[in-house]
DNA sequence: GGAATAGTGTCTCTAAGACAATATGGA
DNA sequence: TCCATATTGTCTTAGAGACACTATTCC
């Protein structure tokens, strides 16, 4: 029917979280070949049976390492090639999630991302794709409120984007900016007395549209 | 070996520019089924032997319908699912070219974007988002001037940024923003006398690093 | 010279950056 | 009370928007 063969054919999730003030990728031991024993994205095939898209197979994914609530989820980009994968040549949809750290269960692999070398297949590639993207989202998007629980103080949200962009922003502008344009709505519950020090700050979460862009920087 | 059927792989490629002070997508006629004589993206299969990425599989196709240089070429999305080609479980990794009008041979099919309705497969659906990337990069890259003939006039530029975005700039700011942050360099020559009538304008023409991006309106 | 378009100057206003001043909660 | 952090206020400055004014080309 086709005249060229068809490629192997996969989603990869590159699955995004703040711990220890720094940004960490989840990652799974593989568990057969090829590259059994080495650290690689959580991922797998379309079961075109139940998946009505690639999407849902990703979100399937996801929903095996992290408690899918309160997540940001997109696609990222295509990889392919005939040397990515031994078993020949391969396409891997790669999608981005960002998750809070207490969503994802006890134990999985979280790796900080500059430590994400000597990955399976070209996941090194894709790991630094996703940081990258979510580097350049930072500076006009709420993306970084993502990776943090809700609800949470500007101070939390404030180190979330240092953290992702490397810089941290100047608090005045930030909160500003901030309120401004509504990217984050204050929670119902007012704060008082989280880590016991100093004066208590409001708490705040992402509105119902979730992520949201603008076109500025602070 | 995989206990999941492989989906159909293909590229597609939206390939816009700017004619008669509208985008327009390139379509070519369908001559074989699925969608026979149905307009639909110029597309295909990867080549396995011979496309090193899937990448170079969508460059292969441009370079079917289009003069390949002075292009500029980006990953959209994919697009997948059980139902969107008759044949079985699909995906597509569609690309978009930003092409200027010369670079086009004679007797393509041309069709405003608004225009593209009713095409082949979920086609409809693949411009629309490839439109609307572009209008959201119009606003905060030079990407439009990939759509003109080099070199230009800022004339020209402005132009072409109203025909994606649907507002003119003011002259005043976009000259300022355009010219400090080098989004556009001056061609050798300049200008005079294009249009017969008026001031000759001096002439522009991307530079090498191509279509760049900033962080602001105008 | 006049029409038409290109390019410059300048005024206003918004918003970012910096930082001082004040408020509030916990020890 | 004092300390630490949150929040507000204000001054400065860069840059966008608007628009008037000058420059250059073709007729």
């Amino acid at each position: 029917m086709e005249k060229y063969q068809r490629p192997i054919l996969t989603v990869d999730v590159v699955i995004l979280t703040l711990t220890k003030g720094a940004l960490h990728v989840l990652l799974t031991e593989r568990d057969k070949e090829p590259f059994a024993g080495t650290l690689a994205l959580p991922g797998g095939y379309l079961h075109v049976e139940e998946d009505m898209d690639a999407e849902d197979a990703a979100t399937r994914v996801l929903a095996s390492k992290a408690n899918a609530r309160n997540i940001h989820f997109e696609q990222l980009r295509s990889f392919s090639g005939p040397y990515r994968d031994p078993r020949g040549y391969s396409v891997t949809l790669a999608y981005l999630a960002l998750v809070p750290e207490h969503e994802i269960p006890e134990g999985a692999r979280l790796v900080p991302v500059a430590d994400a070398k000597g990955l399976a297949f070209d996941h090194d590639r894709i790991v630094e794709a996703a940081v990258e993207r979510l580097r350049r989202k930072s500076v006009y998007s709420s993306a970084p409120a993502a990776l943090i629980a809700s609800p949470f103080t500007l101070a939390d949200l404030s180190n979330a984007f240092a953290a992702v962009s490397g810089v941290a922003p100047d608090p005045s502008s930030f909160r500003r900016k901030i309120l401004a344009v509504g990217a984050v709505v204050p929670s119902g519950e007012s704060s008082r007395g989280g880590r016991g020090i100093g004066r208590g700050a409001a708490l705040y979460r992402l509105p119902d549209c979730g992520v949201m862009t603008f076109n500025r920087t602070f």
